[in-house]
DNA sequence: CTTGCAAGTCACCGGTCGGTGACATACATG
DNA sequence: CATGTATGTCACCGACCGGTGACTTGCAAG
């Protein structure tokens, strides 16, 4: 594709490194979306690179080799943090990002294999990839709260990872699975009323001080 | 270890088919528990069961059938509803449920690798098992829910969703990786900042109508 | 005891996997 | 042009996978 046919029959390709490592890369994000990390291996990688795996071999050392460049790739993760416009409070602030997550995941779906992948296999390229995410989310969060500053009396962090941990499972697991605890995530019906019980825990966690907190 | 030894040296066992099926199924419980279902396969079942791999296909006809079985097993589930006594408000009761079911799931690697699994593969037997998982869970919530009836003005089984999402997915990553969204789910302050987060989630959910409500 | 059959054992098949050595080709250098 | 080297291609290996046919053995009915 990339590369111009030469005019030999067989054995031509243009002796152009740099370019088979980024379709070895662009084949390998390729597959990961498509099929996801269980068919992930040196043949099929090969074929879908359109080069023999020894290059794989030979440029990356291993599959984990090729992991590390993909997570070392600029851009790799979701780029721009400028979606989300810093207003309102705290929650607000929380909530907003939140919901461009979630739209940003779900139209993902190698970031959705990845993470589902972690969930089964604790590779050191994969908890690499996860490091390098993380450091992406956490600067992309610091951007969207601004100047805002959680309400006393809460844990902010730890409220917001119970709740980012729910969008993660909820969003993985519309992939294989309709329903979830009664509920039916692959209709529109569904997706609202998840929807709405995420803005509904927002406000609430995050609302002006009410009642009694309940630390034991 | 269950059958008696005969006299004879190699080709001995008892001839006994449900010995051999109850082996078989113990063995995939061991084995998915231990290893998961990357190598769940019919020779490492075998290995495992102690018996040839061409008993397996007979008796189950092939893995999705020991799936099926192992799903239909009584008691494969968490078994007792009683674990959690009603008392309390619709909030406090689903709160108390919701420990105990985090318990349980810590305790249970089976049931672990099984939600691990249904978020990376869509087969039928593994939504067999979430069904009939489904099914138990739904008659535990509704044991401990007893009489007790939601506030209105909320929509409870998303808003239940949505933390039985969230309890799962930090489940699940624990068990493979120790940080979540800048939380370190492996010590126990990280495992109490989660819970108390939960803590507050469930009673601000559920609290008294104090302000307007956040629907769109 | 004889016979029939299910239970259990063994050996083998084709296919795919990761991995490797040997070789062909293109390009840059002398 | 001659040569070295990196790039690319190919064939093959051992190991494991699921799957199958042929065999042996124990049990029970006749």
């Amino acid at each position: 594709m990339t590369v111009p046919k030469s005019t030999k029959a067989r054995p031509v390709r243009a002796k152009d490194r740099a370019a088979t490592e980024s379709r070895i890369l662009a084949a390998a994000r390729r597959l990961i979306g498509r099929d996801g990390f269980a068919g992930f291996g040196l043949n099929a990688l090969a074929a879908e690179a359109g080069c023999d795996k020894v290059l794989i071999r030979r440029y990356f050392g291993d599959l984990d080799g090729v992991l590390t460049a993909l997570g070392g790739d600029v851009g790799f993760w979701i780029g721009d943090p400028d979606v989300v416009a810093p207003e309102g409070g705290y929650g607000a602030r929380m909530a907003g990002l939140f919901e461009a997550y979630a739209d940003a995941l779900a139209a993902d779906p190698v970031l959705q294999r990845v993470l589902s992948w972690e969930l089964v296999e604790a590779s050191v390229p994969l908890r690499r990839l996860d490091e390098a995410r993380g450091r992406a989310m956490g600067t992309w969060m610091q951007a969207a709260k601004g100047d805002a500053v959680a309400p006393p009396g809460l844990d902010a962090p730890a409220i917001n990872a119970v709740l980012l941990a729910a969008l993660h499972y909820l969003t993985l697991r519309t992939r294989t699975l309709e329903g979830f605890a009664g509920l039916d995530l692959a209709t529109p019906e569904g997706q609202a009323r998840i929807r709405a019980a995420f803005r509904w825990l927002f406000a609430r966690a995050y609302a002006e001080p009410t009642g009694g907190e309940p630390d034991a």
